[in-house]
DNA sequence: TTTCAACCTTGACACTATGTCAAGGTCAAG
DNA sequence: CTTGACCTTGACATAGTGTCAAGGTTGAAA
């Protein structure tokens, strides 16, 4: 019943057919039934996964991270504690990274503000990366 | 005079030995010197450009545009503009990350906030992690 | 002078997440 | 039966960095 071949399976979740295969030889996933030919064959609740998986990837979860949410999915035992644990270390991670881009983005904002720009080789913004300190 | 070998190199530039390698395979910097016995030598000058290099690499840079950089602060006949170019190209690329990056937050935020943890295994984030629209 | 530690060399393999390409098998329609 | 679209596996590539191994070098202490 409705069982489908790995095109189909990444044209419905918006994974690639190469990662569907990444993803089960990583054991992300698991394996895939085979059709009597060895094609891959993906039920509807399997592509629910994949769509999870590929939202999971859009909020910019690792697939470590991944790995642990479809375990706690995967688990009416589950406390939702340790899910909302999962996503607070992410939500963490995404801020440093955010404080690190908004660093980099005023140094750069600055130095081109420095730089008249034109044929003229004078240029500031070469001076500051010489004499920049890191943040 | 005052040649030193990778590892001082390293120290003094912050960049680290094995990248200094790296670097030079991939032909961002030019080969270093060697000694009788096989090691690479680094003049100040060289130091001057690993630091660049770093700082460069520090505000995100990629390497390739790390070595349009390094071309432009070679060239004693550059137009400023061209500088300013790469720069404002990067730029945009970490305004580009930051919004991607502001979004996966603020659907995370909300998420976390819908999610009253403890140990009741309903969850809203996974809930909306199954039905969300990536923006 | 021998030895030992600390350094250097190259090369290989790892990571993350994804793409591409090649050589070959399969399926469905004409 | 051929053709095109699909599937298979495996290998290699990207970017930037780390680590490990096997071996040569250097300088200082014993």
């Amino acid at each position: 019943m409705s069982m489908i071949n790995i095109g189909e399976a990444a044209r419905q979740s918006g994974v690639s057919a190469k990662m569907l295969r990444h993803y089960e030889q990583i054991g992300l996933i698991e394996p895939a039934t085979r059709s009597d030919s060895g094609y891959r064959l993906y039920t509807p609740a399997a592509i629910s996964t994949l769509i999870f998986i590929r939202h999971a990837r859009d909020l910019g979860f690792s697939t470590a991270q991944i790995s642990d949410l479809l375990h706690l999915r995967n688990d009416p035992q589950r406390a939702s504690s340790e899910v909302k644990s999962v996503a607070e270390d992410h939500l963490q991670e995404l801020h440093e990274q955010q404080q690190r881009l908004t660093q980099m983005i005023s140094m750069l904002q600055e130095m081109i503000s420095q730089c008249p720009g034109g044929n003229n080789p004078d240029c500031a913004i070469l001076k500051k990366i010489d004499s920049m300190e890191a943040s």
